[in-house]
DNA sequence: GTAGCTGTTTGGTCATTGCGAACAATTAAG
DNA sequence: CTTAATTGTTCGCAATGACCAAACAGCTAC
């Protein structure tokens, strides 16, 4: 039923609103930029930078300071507006936030979005560790617990059109970066309903999650909690940490407004 | 030296950017459309339309869900972005919080941008009613306690200017309406360095709220405090909490990463 | 099975995009 | 203070490509 194919299709596209994207990536990219700095970034002309800032900047997607553009504040209100989106942002962030106060970790919740996860909340409790994901954060999902959990949802087939599109970049020396293992991973992920990750995406850094699933088999997205090495030990990292985060994936589930 | 000129001025513009910037507007207000529905709203031929979407579709601006077309989460990213570049934002939303904390009421952060204010943060205390106002709301400046700080540090020129292109609508029957009588207010406001709103957005709703200004007379934005009528008596309202906001804006002033 | 709704694709034309180059307005250097 | 080197802005021109109309396909419902 649902189509979110990630191979790009066929079809007419834009060019120009293919410019004014790689123009809006360039200024998130950077902290904004002035004409010329984009000119030498994109390649576009002066003339053709100017003309296309000049209409984002009308529809209020930039904002001109100076003589520099950032991008808007227009963002966040969109921004707000497609996290509410998702069917389950609600009771997720409210489980999330109960996971760190009683875990005293960092908890995350994690939904797929283009073949990549996007963070959308994170609550740290009384003894959570800095880390460096953050909201909106889109990151790949073959190199963290949250990713694996989603990933180990998904037929095959998708699987490997996502490795195809993103491919599997290491980030430590533990990073899951061939598909055999990767796909092992996954099964054993399906048969425990938890996925680990081990110092996979940052050395020093351990996270259990689960995945939040409908009973058609949509997969909605992950939670995690996630801390140093040194407290996620064996027995508190298999057993204990793992049923609290099932547990929480669980009431989601349920309570979430279902189709 | 900053020149946010709110008029729009002349130069050259893409059409196509302007089209894509329209469907984008629309995808948001409806929530997410196909693209017959959208073909109806704008008026633009489904050709059109649909060679549009595909292109921002591959560019990740928006997601396909079936056959509906829905902004996607990387707004969240490129919102989370222009939120954090806002110098003052961080200080400023501990600050929030701590009002909201200490009042038991609604504590809220405002920033301007392109005529309008922009909601960045709230913290709800333990008393605090349901406001309607969200993350990411853009708002007529002229109506809320926030606006009109923020108003009040501008030269009365850049107010007109606003008040030109975004009129003065009315929300209750407190609500400023007439040019003469915002600018008598905003007189006040600059004197007693607080701004009051006294149900003139919301009726039941009363709001105090302290500008944010650097020593070079940048405006920066506005925090206030909100809550029912019968809670913001004189008292409470022309006195304790005013200061309390006064304090918290001279904080953010103090501590923010200045230039 | 037909009718009405979707989304997608295809030609063709005229407007328009995008470039080069000149102009203006700052800033940096001498 | 003058010159030089940046920047942003505007203009004219030529070829591209954006837009529409209409045909096609895929789905649902009646």
């Amino acid at each position: 039923m649902s189509n979110p194919s990630t191979s790009s299709e066929g079809g007419r596209r834009i060019q120009a609103v293919e410019t004014t994207c790689e123009l809006l990536d360039a200024l998130r990219e950077r902290d904004g930029a002035g004409v010329s700095e984009l000119t030498r970034e994109t390649g576009y002309s002066k003339a053709t930078v100017h003309a296309h800032l000049a209409t984002l900047l009308e529809n209020e997607f930039v904002v001109k300071r100076g003589n520099r553009y950032e991008i808007s504040l227009k963002f966040v209100d969109f921004g707000e507006f497609a996290k509410n989106s998702v069917a389950i942002h609600d009771i997720a962030k409210q489980e999330v936030d109960k996971l760190a106060e009683q875990t005293g970790e960092v908890a995350q919740f994690m939904v797929e979005e283009h073949g990549r996860g996007v963070y959308l909340h994170k609550a740290r409790g009384k003894n959570a560790i800095r880390t460096a994901s953050y909201t909106g954060e889109r990151k790949d999902l073959h190199c963290t617990a949250l990713g694996k959990a989603i990933l180990a949802q998904f037929p095959r087939e998708r699987v490997e059109e996502i490795i195809d599109e993103h491919g599997m970049a290491a980030h430590t020396e533990n990073t899951i970066t061939t598909r055999e293992e990767l796909f092992d991973n996954l099964e054993t992920i399906r048969q425990e309903n938890v996925a680990y990750d081990d110092e996979e995406a940052l050395s020093g850094l351990r996270c259990v999650a689960a995945p939040i699933v409908y009973k058609n088999g949509d997969i909605q997205g992950a939670i995690s909690i996630s801390g140093p090495t040194s407290r996620f030990k064996d027995e508190r990292f298999r057993d204990e940490l793992a049923e609290v985060v099932r547990g929480a994936a669980n009431v989601i589930e349920v309570n979430s407004t279902q189709v």
